[in-house]
DNA sequence: AAGTGGTCTAGACCACCTG
DNA sequence: AGGTGGTCTAGACCACTTC
């Protein structure tokens, strides 16, 4: 225990090539060894093992199992993409999607919500926050803020089934016209972990929406969180200079999704993805 | 050191809880207490106060330097959506892009590329890794594969500037037609960290690309990471039933970006987004 | 009871930055 | 030189699962 200098350029790194050569030669679904038999196989200690071992799990990789063990995960985090031979049709939503209300309150809409709704800090806003879930497993989470004034009597189980803004024509006569939505890359955080079931740090895809009718008042608020396990964006993007006859196609230039990349930096592009970025201090 | 037993639910949130309370309280770009001078404070060990510390790090809020010490981060992961009055336009994408080739080499496809360009894996293709900056501060890492038959005599230094689709048009005779685009949340790996300038694990878009020309042969795969601190998708959606006089515009349903929600469920939807489920095991 | 992962400690040494 | 973050250790106790 004295001698050994010997240039080990993090242990961690070797730990991480050690679990990551575990993982693929294992079957998804399949244990690997404890973390006390690996620390000994790879002379570490047990934080440190576990240190590389979070970092796996993070990228979805490895799973724990309070008790049980360690195990190859099951779902590989990028699939293949347009696998099948000939798909000229994009794959549709899969699955039973379904709600499930977890607190529906009237409360004041407070300094945040109210002026992203451009009411009143102390105007009434109905606050709903609903568990997304697909084949019964939870997908995600979801925050709705709408104008109490715009919603009277709305029941929680309005909220579990059907489209919301059906409902909000059909019963309450605000129709909506438009939304700007955001989505950004995010990290679980332990209420959000644990709502939709997945390890706190993981992956995910925060949406910030807000919808308005055609006068453009605001009529809903929306901050949910979906695991990014289990869901991606795939969208179909018509790169044509000219639109093929009967149908509108946007360019690439116009369409929200594709990076600016090669178009930016010309300045005239009419840019939808937006990279806001801050100024070096 | 004996008694004490005090249900203390996970030092480590209430060490966060306190940490969140310190970068609230201060401006952007203030410093923070040394970790050792935090560990004293709320008797805590180090290895535990810098756990809570490498979660406010990852989610953004703080920023480590080494030597020196931590500070509160500069941006919000977070941005106000929306903020101007009467913002009927969307932001313009900010900055000047540019890009710097790391690498440019003509390779054999090899399984996995190959597969996805719909070539042999021994076909060559030229592999193109590009760093894409805006006003000089890193913003994503790229790396294109294009079949070499379809773009003989390409320079590097074509790529650090100008629109490669133009380019592909202009001179090689190649019209790019349409893509298929799927965008997922995740966490940069070391190399990506790096190259990008953020801490490993730091929430990232990843990209994946296929473009087609019109008779649907693929002429580029574009895998890419954007770093999440700085980058954020931002669209918007017309939700009108009746499209306005002139001008087509899709339904919400049709709208590649906002997800199935309520539409979902129904069966018939023509889902753009897909929640790619996994069945439970 | 025995094994597993989950949490935490006290202390050590290194690398980096600032006087 | 002295402070800061970066890494690592050896060992402890707890909670959960299986036998």
């Amino acid at each position: 225990m004295v001698s050994e200098p010997a240039r080990s350029p993090l242990k961690r790194e070797r730990v991480r090539e050690h679990l990551m050569e575990l993982v693929e030669s294992r079957a998804p679904g399949a244990p690997i060894p404890s973390e006390r038999a690996l620390c000994e196989q790879l002379g570490v200690s047990r934080p440190t093992l576990r240190s590389a071992v979070d970092e796996l799990v993070t990228t979805g990789l490895l799973v724990r199992e309070h008790g049980r063990g360690m195990f190859v995960a099951r779902a590989k985090i990028t699939q293949e993409l347009a696998p099948d031979r000939d798909s000229h049709r994009l794959p549709q939503a899969s699955g039973t999607w379904a709600s499930r209300v977890l607190e529906f309150t009237t409360v004041r809409a407070g300094a945040r919500v109210g002026r992203r709704l451009r009411i009143s800090p102390a105007a009434e806003i109905t606050y709903i926050a609903r568990l997304r879930l697909v084949d019964d497993e939870p997908m995600a989470i979801e925050y709705l803020h709408v104008p109490a004034v715009l919603v009277p009597g709305l029941r929680p189980a309005d909220m579990e089934s059907g489209d919301f803004y059906d409902l909000l024509r059909d019963r309450h006569g605000v129709r909506v016209h438009e939304a700007v939505q955001s989505i950004e890359p995010t990290v679980t955080n332990e209420e959000e972990a644990r709502l939709i079931g997945v390890p706190v740090l993981s992956p995910a895809l925060l949406f910030e929406r807000l919808t308005r009718d055609a006068t453009g008042r605001p009529v809903e608020y929306v901050h949910s969180v979906y695991r990014g396990d289990r869901y991606r964006i795939v969208s179909r993007l018509a790169l044509d200079d000219a639109a093929p006859a009967g149908r509108a196609r946007p360019a690439h230039g116009h369409h929200p999704g594709i990076p600016p990349g090669d178009l930016a930096g010309r300045g005239d592009v009419p840019a939808q993805m937006l990279g806001d970025v801050q100024p070096a201090p």
